[in-house]
DNA sequence: TGTTACATTACGCATTATTGCAATAATCAT
DNA sequence: ATGATTATTGCAATAATGCGTAATGTAACA
């Protein structure tokens, strides 16, 4: 690994299927960190690195409200990207 | 790690900036993958794995002409969408 | 202060990815 | 068949990630 170039991140971040699905959740608006755990079926401490990473690497934004921290997309056209991309990776099988 | 959708394993190609290079160095057109080596200065060997990875990705395609192996974008318009994900990403700083 | 709820971080270990080197494969020309 | 060029794969060492558990933070409130 040599240097990690903002696409690059993005990559990482993108590299596990639970964050994808993270993003998607969030596509219907913003969400209480709280509300993924039980959902995902994985540990709280879990889900508070995933948007760690997916925050870092520019896919998301937080804000806290008292006890909470809310989450929503860095951009509502984000999933639209997405969504393109994978079409543009899909196989055009015969 | 749980399972492999597609996006990840986009995700996964795009995780490492030298395939990141490499697909903008496509974005000029066709190449023989003999091209890459010399220029990102790696084995041709890590060309070769790498070259696979961002296939299987969906993101290249290939074909053969007789001793060397040519490559290009699965799609042109790849790094329109590669680059907007990149501006949707861009913190926005103050 | 003590308690409760939500969030984050630290540590250790297992898994996966990366990479250099050597070996093998594929194609073509002589 | 031999040799030249490009491509791929196997193996072993190293690096990076993932994840479970436990510990620590942070905010609200009695």
């Amino acid at each position: 690994m040599r240097e990690t170039s903002s696409l690059t991140l993005v990559g990482k971040a993108l590299s596990h299927p639970l964050r994808e699905r993270m993003l998607w959740m969030l596509g219907e608006g913003e969400r209480c960190g709280c509300e993924f755990a039980p959902e995902l079926g994985v540990d709280p401490s879990i889900v508070s690195r995933y948007l760690g990473i997916l925050e870092r690497a520019g896919l998301l934004t937080s804000r806290r409200e008292g006890v909470r921290v809310m989450w929503q997309l860095a951009d509502p056209q984000l999933l639209d990207v997405l969504e393109q991309l994978g079409e543009l990776t899909k196989e055009k099988v015969a």
